[in-house]
DNA sequence: GAGCAATCTTACCAGTGACAAGATTGGAGG
DNA sequence: CCTCCAATCTTGTCACTGGTAAGATTGCTC
C-alpha cells in the first residue's frame, strides 16, 4: 500500500498499544508493519530503525508529561499526583522515558522535552527549604517519592500492598511522605 | 566442551555482568555461551529458556535483597538506605527483579525470596504512625522513596541534579521525606 | 565395567532488525 | 496536460536470535 496517509502516527500508536499491553521490548517493527497493512520496512522512512521509533516515543512522552505538570505547577503537592497520573494512564510512554539504554537520549526533541519537564519539578519544590542544599534535598525526595509510588504500581509490586485507584494510594503515600513541608 | 562443571553459575555471571553493561534485554543467551565457551544450546539444560535464565537472576536477587534488608531491620531509616544500596551495588539484579514482564513472578522460588523481603520492608515501618491506615500510607512512603531515589539514580536521570555517591545523595533524600518519622 | 542419567552438541526452523535496490505516486513547474 | 522529482513504500537478502529435536559424551553408581 502506497502512500499510506498517516503510516508514521499509526505505526507509532501500535508501539504504543503494544507497549502497554507486553512491556517496550515486546515487540517487534515487523509486527506493526503488519498491523498497518504494511511491508516490514515501511517504518524505516519515518522512524529510521527501531531505536528511532522508541525516540520518538519518548519524546512525544516528555512533552505530554510536561503538558500536565505544567498545569498544577503551582502546587508542590500536586505536582508529585500529577506525575504519579500521568505514569499511570500514559504507561506505555513512561515506561519508555525512565529506560535510557532503549532510545537515543540525547536526541534534541527528548532533550528539549524532558528539560522543560525538570524544570517543572525544581519550580514545584522552590522555596520549601531555607538553604539551597534542603532546597534541592526536598526536590529529590519527592520526585523519588512519586517516581518510586509510580514504578512500583506500574510493575504490580503493589497489589498486595494497596488496595484502592492509584492516584488515591498515590496521595496517601506522597502525603506521609511529603505532607510536612506543604504544612509549613 | 562436555560437562563444563559449573556453567550454570558461569552463565549466570555472565548475564550479570552484560545486564550491568547493556540492561536486562540488551544480549543473548547465544552470546552468553559463546563467552562460557560452550554450545548455544548449553544453558538449556539449566534454565530451560532465556526467561528461565532471568527468573533465576530474580530469585537469587531477591534473596540477596533480603539478606541485605535483614541487616539492618531494626533501624527503619537504615533499611531505605540499605534499599539505595542494594540497588546501586548490584544493579544488574535489581534492574531484573522489578521488571516483571522479563521473568515468572510465580516461580517458587521468586516468590519466596520476594515475600522475605516484603516482610522485611514492612517490618521495617512498623509503629510508626498510629492508626493501620497510616501506617500503611507510612510504609508505602518509605518504600517509594527509596525505589524512586534509585531507580532515578540508575537510569541517570539525576546526574544534572545531584552530585556526591547514591549513598550520600540518597540519605539526603530520604531525611528529607521520611526524617521527621524518624524523630517522632 | 555396564549402564544410566546428567550434561552438552549438531542441525534445523521461524522470526527479527538492518540494509540495498527498486517500484509507485502525489504534486510542482513547465 | 504532462514531465519529472521527491517522498513514500516494496521486494529481496543478510546475519543473528530463541527454541526444539535428536544424538553424542562422560561422570557415577552398583
Amino acid at each position: 500500500m502506497y502512500h499510506h496517509g498517516n503510516l508514521r502516527r499509526e505505526i507509532l500508536e501500535a508501539a504504543l498499544a503494544a507497549t502497554e499491553e507486553s512491556g517496550p521490548a515486546n515487540w517487534s517493527l515487523r509486527e506493526l508493519s503488519r498491523r498497518a497493512g504494511v511491508s516490514h520496512t515501511a517504518p524505516v522512512h519515518h522512524f529510521g530503525d527501531k531505536t528511532g521509533l522508541l525516540t520518538a516515543i519518548a519524546a512525544e512522552g516528555f512533552a505530554l508529561f510536561a503538558d500536565e505538570l505544567e498545569a498544577v505547577v503551582d502546587d508542590f503537592f500536586e505536582v508529585g499526583v500529577a506525575y504519579i497520573r500521568f505514569a499511570v494512564s500514559h504507561r506505555a510512554y513512561f515506561e519508555v522515558m525512565f529506560r535510557p539504554e532503549l532510545y537515543r537520549t540525547e536526541d534534541p526533541e527528548v532533550v528539549a522535552a524532558r528539560e522543560r519537564a525538570r524544570q517543572i519539578l525544581l519550580a514545584g519544590s522552590r522555596g520549601l527549604a531555607p538553604t539551597p542544599q534542603q532546597q534541592r534535598a526536598v526536590t529529590l525526595a519527592a520526585w523519588s517519592t512519586a517516581h518510586g509510588f509510580a514504578s512500583l504500581w506500574l510493575s504490580g509490586a503493589l497489589t498486595e500492598s494497596a488496595d484502592g485507584d492509584a492516584e488515591t494510594v498515590g496521595r496517601q503515600a506522597l502525603e506521609a511522605a511529603l505532607g510536612h513541608l506543604r504544612r509549613g
